[in-house]
DNA sequence: TGTACATCAGTGAACGCGCGTTCACTGATGTAC
DNA sequence: TGTACATCAGTGAACGCGCGTTCACTGATGTAC
């Protein structure tokens, strides 16, 4: 029995993802902490006073938008991490799925390389914990694999750790090149690709 | 024939510091694209229109804080990466290194680490520009090692692009056990061991 | 189905406040003779 | 060394403006009967 939001409740959603929306626009430019309540509600057309029917504060729209970034992201990296292949092949499909993310997302991309270091604290907390369970999450499946027999659980976690910093990292380095001509892509996959080549040599070669 | 500041010169520039001092401090709990210059000027105890003696604007600030952040670094990391030893004492030295580095400037790592990707574009880039310089060092650094016979030139500055990401990515984490026990600075400490030993494997191994 | 009342998303006026920038200024320091 | 003028770091008043937050409100939607 499926159940139809009220009318009131559908245009009550539909206003705060356009706050959402509006904010994720406004914070290309600039950084959350100096994002203002105004400045969303102006761009979406609504009354300054509307945003607090949605939100308490900018601080908690940062939050909401962490997990609309990062939220849906797990079920993705658990497939590529998990999927079949050598390690060329895993290396390739994980690049492809950053660069695809990032042509398709930019902005929530850009937007928790900000904010992952930025200058508000629940939103860093935020991000944090949800790069800890991506970690959590790759480690789970590196121990699945042959290669991770007689690893320490420390080891794994430091690699998914190191994993994941890379996966960041490259998204970053893809979003300077949005606007670049192809071949500035195709030097940051090339550079990715060396390193996670790099990283997975040590894997192989690690205590022995 | 050394030559002495005049008494106005020397006290320009005693306020010019005051001002990036205060700058500093205030951007422990914000980002600079939402710091005021009124602010920053009521926290040194001089009229709001001194700012305009020293700088153009808040991000002409936020450029000579990058400069004063990462400029002096320079000759601390060629020093640390060239020094003899075996792989694990370079590693030890050069993680101390940063851990001291986190505790005697705490608000100049914060600051690199929050503007690396804030909303302030001249400071992103001036920061772009000082880690690409880092990048070169430690590539040519890398170079003089025998070790490195045989690697192509990319392939050298992708290494030494990842090294100066993982010192600051281990920067960060140090920052944020600044206030916790002891305990918790040993285990970053392992942690970025075991990644910089993992990389170094990795090194040793790689197209063999 | 129709009616009477409750709910609540969004409004609009008002507030006090701090902002960045301008301008003409002051008075200590620097310089030319 | 002393004097007369130039420089310029820092001042303080003034400006227009946008900010976050409060409050009582409106009117469409929801609900009970």
């Amino acid at each position: 029995m499926s159940h139809t939001l009220g009318i009131r409740q559908a245009q009550k959603q539909k206003t705060r993802q356009a706050l959402l929306d509006a904010a994720l626009g406004l914070l290309e430019e600039q950084s959350l902490s100096s994002l203002g309540l105004r400045e969303v509600t102006r761009a979406v057309g609504v009354a300054p006073t509307a945003f607090y029917r949605h939100f308490r504060s900018i601080a908690d729209l940062g939050v909401a938008l962490v997990d609309e970034a990062l939220g849906s992201l797990h079920p993705m990296v658990r497939t590529t991490v998990s999927a079949a292949g050598d390690g060329d092949e895993r290396i390739a499909r994980a690049i492809g799925l950053i660069a695809r993310h990032v042509q398709t997302h930019p902005a929530h991309v850009r937007f928790v390389a900000r904010e992952r270091h930025g200058g508000v604290q629940p939103v860093r907390e935020a991000i944090r914990d949800q790069l800890a369970r991506f970690a959590e999450e790759v480690k789970a499946e590196l121990a699945e694999d042959p290669e991770a027999a007689g690893w320490h659980d420390d080891d794994l976690l430091m690699l998914a750790h190191l994993y994941v910093d890379q996966m960041i990292s490259t998204a970053s380095l893809f979003l300077e090149t949005l606007e670049a001509p192809d071949a500035e892509r195709e030097r940051v996959t090339q550079a990715a690709t060396r390193r996670l080549r790099l990283i997975g040599i040590g894997r192989l070669h690690w205590r022995d």
